[in-house]
RNA sequence: GGAGACAUGGCCAAGUGGUAAGGCAGGAGCCUGCAAAGCUCUUAUCCCCGGUUCAAAUCCGGGUGUCUCCUCCA
């Protein structure tokens, strides 16, 4: 019985999906303006495994993560460099993907892209000015907060709080400093409208996305803990009052990832892209690293951490080759610990009780690690005739006690990635 | 100012009432020409104070410290 702790209620709920057997899953995805960082790793490998264990489950999952590719930054940065915004988006978009293949994690079943749902956004915001949540203003429409009597509940903000806590510059457009942007006015990157000539505002983009590819309502919204206000609570806003009807019913959130205590942020100027960190770690390190941590918690980035992941991942690596079989309790306690508001750190023990003893029982490790997102099987070296002769050259120099020899052709094994391993049984190698 | 979260061994971390998972690092031993890999053994009373209870890391109250959100942000 998978339990997940919804932010909406701020518990641990029994999950139960809208319609039996079926899940219906949106994830907020990147803004493609910038190399994603350590901290958008974080994020998607989280909600990778969601979705991966959910499949393994027995569910059949729907799993939709947008593309923002209408936004400030995005039309900044291609002023910048003088070009068309969608220079910017398809360079910054392959980036994304490569880091996504890069980190092992599955491709969604949908993948959609903003510009190509503006027709939904519309549809939505005039749904809205119908109905009397919105108002046009110059050729921006915006949603009127106080319009909507639950807003605040997922941020748990009291509305008069907000008010008074807003940093928001007051705007003559607006009513009210807290409404925000639905549409805004737009003469040289915009589209056609009822309003006029604009684009959408970013939070109309996730809910007119995940409303066109899975529905008006959905069982599970993820992302960042820092997206939850404003941006869903916003989407919450927009998303009910449209469709007159509880949009999400599970809201997911995530924790950041840190370095020297602090949240790893593009402002802050303290991250590190994926592609970068890539060069030195492999995707089932680095996984290793978010998921020895509960995904709501805060992971602190260091060298040390990474290193210490990288050898817990080279032991299971290495026990896979010992033996094969299958653990049925391992797999019992595994989901156990999984359905445990995903306990991805008790999982990983499970993985390592695979291992104790001196046969591990592989096929279930591979099976299990699969579902985190592991690839612990380890690619086969073929030497060629050369290298054979070198190492039967060496097993002589051996026999004769020529140490000096033998370490010389290990070292230039060693310098390939290949290690020589002495057994009872003869020399061995594989892959460093 | 408002809202929320966290504090467990050298490092990371699980554990929400019944006497401290797991990983990394370290130590001892076996194996090895030496390594590598592997195997065996080995290291804690849970930030502080007070309370509830037969029993608390776990619940309550009060401290202290740290982080996050309230502005674009995964």
């Amino acid at each position: 019985m998978l339990k997940l702790f919804n932010s909406l209620t701020n518990n641990l709920e029994v999950f139960e999906p809208l319609e039996t057997n079926k899940v219906k899953m949106y994830v907020c995805g990147p803004t493609v303006y910038d190399h994603a960082h350590l901290g958008h790793a974080r994020c998607y490998i989280t909600w990778d495994v969601l979705y991966r264990y959910l499949k393994f489950a027995g569910y059949e999952v729907k799993y939709c993560r947008n593309v923002t590719d209408v936004d400030d930054k995005i039309l900044k940065k291609a002023s910048e460099r003088g070009v068309d915004p969608s220079v910017v988006t398809e360079e910054f978009y392959a980036s994304f993907d490569n880091s996504m293949k890069g980190l092992n994690c599955l491709k969604p079943d949908i993948e959609p892209f903003a510009t190509k749902t503006i027709g939904e956004m519309i549809a939505i915001t005039k749904t809205l000015i119908d109905k009397g949540f919105a108002y046009e203003s110059d050729g921006d429409v915006y949603f009127e907060v106080k319009k909507y009597s639950k807003y605040g509940a997922l941020s748990k903000q009291p509305i008069d709080d907000l008010m008074a806590g807003a940093r928001v510059e007051t705007d003559e457009k607006k009513r009210s400093p807290l409404d925000f942007a639905l549409w805004k006015k737009d003469g040289k990157f915009g589209y056609n409208s009822p309003w006029g000539v604009g684009r959408p505002g970013w939070h109309i983009e996730c809910s007119a996305m995940a409303k066109k590819f899975l529905g008006p309502q959905i069982d599970i919204h993820a992302g960042g803990a820092d997206l939850t206000f404003p941006h869903h609570e916003n989407e919450i806003a927009q998303s009910n009052c449209a469709s007159d009807c509880e949009f999400v019913k599970y809201w997911l959130h995530n924790g950041f990832v840190t370095i020297n205590k602090e949240k790893m942020s593009k402002s802050l100027g303290n991250f590190l892209t994926i592609d970068e960190l890539l060069k030195t770690y492999d995707s089932n390190t680095i996984r290793f690293f978010i998921l020895t941590n509960h995904y709501r918690m805060p992971v602190e980035f260091s060298e040390v951490a990474l290193e210490s992941a990288k050898a817990g991942v080279k032991r299971l690596i290495n026990a896979g080759k010992k033996g094969e079989g299958v653990d049925e309790e391992a797999t019992e306690a595994f989901k156990t610990s999984m359905d445990e508001d995903m306990n991805t750190s008790k999982a990983l023990a499970v993985l390592f009780s695979l291992v104790s003893g001196d046969e591990t029982k592989a096929n279930t490790l591979y099976r299990l690690g699969s579902v985190l997102g592991f690839d612990f099987t380890k690619k086969e070296i073929v030497l060629s005739k050369e290298d054979l002769a070198l190492i039967e050259e060496r097993n002589l120099a051996r026999a004769e006690k020529n140490w000096a020899k033998s370490d010389e052709i290990r070292d230039l094994f060693l310098e390939r990635g290949i290690v020589l391993k002495d057994g009872k049984d003869g020399t061995t190698w594989e892959a460093l």
